[in-house]
DNA sequence: GTCTATATTATGATAGAC
DNA sequence: GTCTATCATAATATAGAC
């Protein structure tokens, strides 16, 4: 943590900027190598590799892994929901099924630009673990109960599919894993699975299946 | 490799019976552990744990951790495809769409019956690897092959919705995540995620988004 | 705040007895 | 075919110099 110090100039290289840059660096390297191979898998030496600093420096910013994973993931997950709360603002007088459709949307458009995203999710959503749970509390739950309301609202309207709320939310998280899965995606078409064209396509097609009477 | 003996006595604990048993406890063991944590994460000793059997025991029936791995690999992904010709055997005067209805409804019946094949399909797609590229040599380009080839007959026949069959594709892999984050899944909603009931409602809306036109 | 040196544990693989 | 013993390497984390 960043202390403040009693200084008042803006020095270009004092020891917070140089900090607060090596924090930085070390969190945008543990964000692709966590979601890049889990939490076991990824070490603290390859990113601190990849973010040119020694490894130890992560034990002394962070503490330890755990808690880097932790920041990293906090991150990462609040960045999401912001994206979609200020979209949300930006709806105020849309009504229900229309605004459902466009939070998706966002959500979607926020996968394929952060595919870290569906990664993490991937990697600790598999086996129970306190990583899991740690997530679970402090985000996903509030994303699922939200999904589940909207897509029961869009049901009741008559506009989404009728089913288990449930399910629809899993059709769409999977849906997102044409952003996860980039390498394969490469090695089966060729291309990048972010093109953004396609990526638009492929947004419609989901909102199309899921919310079928919405435009 | 069990090499074929000289002698014709069927005993109940010959040396080759041992050695067989030692191989499918370690490699039901493999599979959990790689379905679980990925290729890294798992460590040979954790399996040989679970399999009640000494880590060497792994090196010397394998070779290496990478020879178990493509031995249970090979046998997952053989599982399924046997599993899918069986049914198109079974389907021989059967028309186009309704076939690759049924075809697709018995991946996913798989695909709920054997959660690791997502798994594998998971952690080993995020990011290239030589691991990705054998797997995909030997065993996914066939399967994509056919899904699209699938998936445009479908769609030229007006049964499949209008869309990219790679994004189709992509939908159908994606909904099998249901079955292969089953701890999330879980935590999300207290009941399990292979319940036979909602297993197959959970399939027939995936095949109603997919194939709207096919009943 | 960052460095070097290092403790400790866990990893995949090998050697040789039985 | 399975065992015990062990090697070489890599992991996370700690200690102390600067």
């Amino acid at each position: 943590m960043a202390v403040a110090r009693p200084k008042s100039r803006a020095s270009t290289d004092s020891t917070d900027a140089r900090s607060l840059r090596t924090r930085e660096s070390i969190e945008k390297a543990a964000l692709e190598a966590f979601s890049d191979s889990g939490f076991d898998a990824a070490s603290t030496r390859n990113i601190a590799d990849r973010a040119g600093v020694k490894q130890q420096l992560i034990t002394y910013h962070y503490g330890s892994k755990l808690e880097l994973w932790k920041t990293v993931t906090d991150r990462l997950f609040t960045a999401c929901h912001e994206r979609l709360v200020k979209r949300a603002e930006g709806l105020d007088g849309v009504d229900g099924a229309i605004r459902i459709r466009l939070l998706i949307r966002e959500f979607l458009l926020f996968s394929s630009e952060n595919p870290a995203l569906a990664r993490f999710m991937m990697h600790e959503g598999a086996r129970s673990s306190p990583r899991l749970t740690w997530i679970f509390e402090r985000h996903t739950r509030r994303f699922f109960e939200l999904a589940r309301e909207g897509f029961s609202t869009a049901q009741a309207e008559g506009l989404a599919p009728p089913a288990d709320p449930v399910h629809l939310i899993y059709i769409l998280l999977g849906a997102t894993s044409i952003f996860s899965q980039a390498a394969e995606f490469s090695l089966l078409t060729g291309r990048a699975p972010d093109e953004s064209e396609a990526t638009e396509n492929y947004i419609e097609l989901v909102l199309r299946l899921l919310l079928p009477g919405v435009d």
